[in-house]
DNA sequence: TCTAGTCTATAGCTACAGGCTATGGGGGAA
DNA sequence: TTCCCCCATAGCCTGTAGCTATAGACTAGA
């Protein structure tokens, strides 16, 4: 039996004829009596009766009723989760990000997702780059952000947008133009280092080395993410040339890929990225 | 989610590959990765991630599992049932019949059945016409078996033979010719009458008075199935003209049909009586 | 690194379940 | 009788699901 046939049978039995079943189900009615007659045809036997032009349950359908019943009702259940899972915003993402993205970034996208699905439940973390894969492996949270994750057996990253370092500098330090500053024009200032912990500031520090520049403080060059916050409050954001990129990846776990609600906000933080590196 | 669908779900979620439920189900494997594919478009999210080739369950398809596997059960359930009310010998038919059915074909027609169908049960009760009626009517028996049924409401009656009424005459009487024997040929002989009671003496009674045969003792006008087993035990039947027809009807109830079992074996009987009538 | 084996996706085809409208016949009630 | 209700059939159309052949991606082993 298939299960449309499940569902007519059901039908013809509890409303007694099939023009009543054809009126539950909003079909026609021949619609109805074709797939009775391929149900039987199918059994082996007739479920109905007809006498007199009226339908009367065969000792089998009787039978039959029972089982054909529960099929249906856990349909009808299994119909209504599914339905659930599709567009109910109920449930919880767990995210870790580097600390860059935990000061603005990550609680201005949940706060603005939150906007849109009142019913979603957060649970953030700020972690290092490995602490986040660790935890993408123990399946402790369900999706990691981070700055050019290194490829990692068992996890997937996907690259969701590509930010630039700047040099920030204090406004009372004037580098004498409103363009691309170069490596050579802050050499001689006062520079704060980036901690070459983590892949970010391995990155800076070959890029420093390759220019030769010299270090001291109070001039300093950090990525765009974690500069964007800051600035305004007496820092100066400059870009910087050569251009150096570094990527911001989304990290899941190839073992226990994200929920549909986890996907819903990536695709939300995909925007919010976009918005907040053009601004 | 239609029923393949969620088949070729527990297969793929069970077996763990596309390949191995295609295996599994005896099918192809694009034929699988279609179904797959369409459900996921209907429920409007993915089972299964695609990770380096490899299915991997999402959360949902974690979450649909249980009430999939559930579903599944119960129709393996009402296949199996559905199965056996077509195939299984295992139930009880309820007949009754006149006491002319009762002497020797019903029993000879059960017997004969019992030789195929091993594990049918049997009740047999003998009643005259309007105890079968009644006892259909309330569902005590299934089938009824009686000549020339009236037409009552409520219950439904097949003729299923028809038979003649016979001259039966001790072996010592010669009527003088092989041929059918004309009323007026044993006008003047003893004659045994037959009940009025029932249909069946009834009409008997009309076919006489309407021939105005006078009534003696020694000889008889009978029912050809009545006749059978007493003849040979220095009986002798003769055909009868003008012939007189009765009907051998089944009776079943308008709201019960018979089931497969009762259908099977009122076909049966069919047979029976064919044979019957005609050797 | 190349290759062989495994798995999934796509294309193009066929079969049939299941939907529709229109229509006809049987039975019961006015 | 006539009307109404119910079921069955015919003819048509669409969508699900099956097949073969083949391509593309990844793994593992030589």
């Amino acid at each position: 039996m298939r299960l449309r046939q499940i569902e007519v049978f059901h039908a013809i039995y509890t409303s007694g004829s099939m023009t009543n079943a054809a009126r539950l189900l909003n079909v026609s009615q021949p619609s109805i009596s074709k797939v009775l007659a391929h149900a039987e045809q199918q059994l082996g036997y007739p479920l109905f009766d007809r006498v007199k032009g009226k339908l009367v349950a065969t000792p089998e359908a009787d039978r039959l009723f029972g089982l054909v019943s529960n099929v249906y009702d856990h349909v009808e259940q299994l119909r209504q989760v599914a339905e659930n899972l599709r567009s109910s915003d109920v449930g919880k993402v767990r995210v870790a990000a580097t600390p860059a993205f935990g000061v603005d970034l990550l609680p201005t996208a949940i706060s603005s997702y939150l906007a849109g699905h009142k019913d979603t439940e957060f649970e953030i973390e700020t972690l290092h780059h490995d602490e986040i894969n660790e935890a993408l492996l123990a399946s402790r949270i369900d999706i990691g952000l981070a700055f050019d994750a290194v490829p990692t057996p068992g996890l997937k990253s996907e690259t969701i947008a590509r930010g630039e370092f700047v040099v920030i500098t204090p406004t009372d330090i004037d580098l004498g133009s409103d363009g691309p500053v170069r490596i050579e024009d802050i050499a001689d200032l006062p520079f704060i280092g980036l901690s070459s912990r983590g892949p970010l500031g391995r990155l800076l520090t070959s890029y420093l080395e390759a220019a030769n520049a010299a270090r001291g403080s109070g001039v300093s060059i950090i990525d765009s993410v974690t500069a964007r916050p800051t600035s305004g409050e007496n820092i100066r954001c400059w870009p910087i040339d050569p251009p150096l990129q570094y990527a911001i990846d989304v990290i899941t776990s190839d073992s226990m890929p994200p929920s549909i609600l986890g996907k819903r906000f990536i695709e939300h933080i995909r925007q919010v990225v976009a918005d907040h590196l053009t601004s």
